[in-house]
DNA sequence: CGTCTTTGACCGGCGC
DNA sequence: GCGCCGGTCAAAGACG
């Protein structure tokens, strides 16, 4: 694998992945978004696909990546007939990385995520965790690691596109909205 | 009881 | 072909 160890996880010229800059020390980012990583359009990337699209360097075809994000296409989870077909699907689905400074592992985005799987890596004296969303249409995931050269940045990657409302930031926002719909109306 | 984490086993890709 | 490695599955257990 390209990405096997951290080091290979900085930004390159073949790497598939869109970094951002280091965050800032947080590990709670639904709450105000914007103020804590100005640099990230959150809003865009975890509930929009196009604006996802614009943001990732490396992309498949409009056909593929819309066949591989969708859930009803995808057969990671519901077909494993006598356990581990299917997992081989290959599908070079947008990925997102970004480096977070925290001594939190887990960085809360709103979503749910249940973890799937737990593996040691080369080179790495951190393990790497890897989530899955909850929702049940859902089939976004994330790998969190921690680096060993670092051990206070925490890198995440996402992978695959939401095509649900995040919950949590929907609750946070809904407030906001209606009071600007309120003042609107004056 | 439902949801989630842990963890060993399994599988496919890739390099040699 | 073989072995290494990353990614996933699924059973078992923990927890509220």
């Amino acid at each position: 694998m390209e990405e096997g160890e951290p080091s290979a996880m900085l930004p390159t010229q073949n790497s598939p992945y869109l970094f951002s800059p280091l965050l800032p020390s947080t590990t709670s980012l639904h709450p105000l978004p914007q103020q804590i990583a100005p640099d990230i359009d959150w809003l865009s990337l975890l509930s929009n696909p196009i604006g996802f699209e614009e943001q990732t360097p490396v992309m498949l075809p409009a056909s593929t990546a819309s066949a591989s994000v969708g859930c009803q296409g995808e057969e990671d989870r519901g077909s494993k007939d006598k356990g581990k077909v299917s997992r081989t699907k290959k599908t070079c689905r947008p990925r997102f990385a970004f480096q977070t400074r925290s001594a939190d592992d887990i960085l809360d985005d709103g979503y749910r995520w249940r973890k799937y799987g737990q593996k040691a890596v080369k080179n790495s004296i951190y393990p790497r965790s890897y989530y899955r969303c909850t929702h049940h249409t859902c089939n976004v995931k994330k790998q969190v690691q921690r680096l060993s050269m670092d051990t206070s940045i925490v890198v995440t990657t996402y992978e695959g596109i939401h095509n649900h409302p995040c919950e949590q930031l929907m609750e946070r926002l809904s407030p906001l909205l209606k009071q600007m719909q309120f003042l609107t109306r004056f």
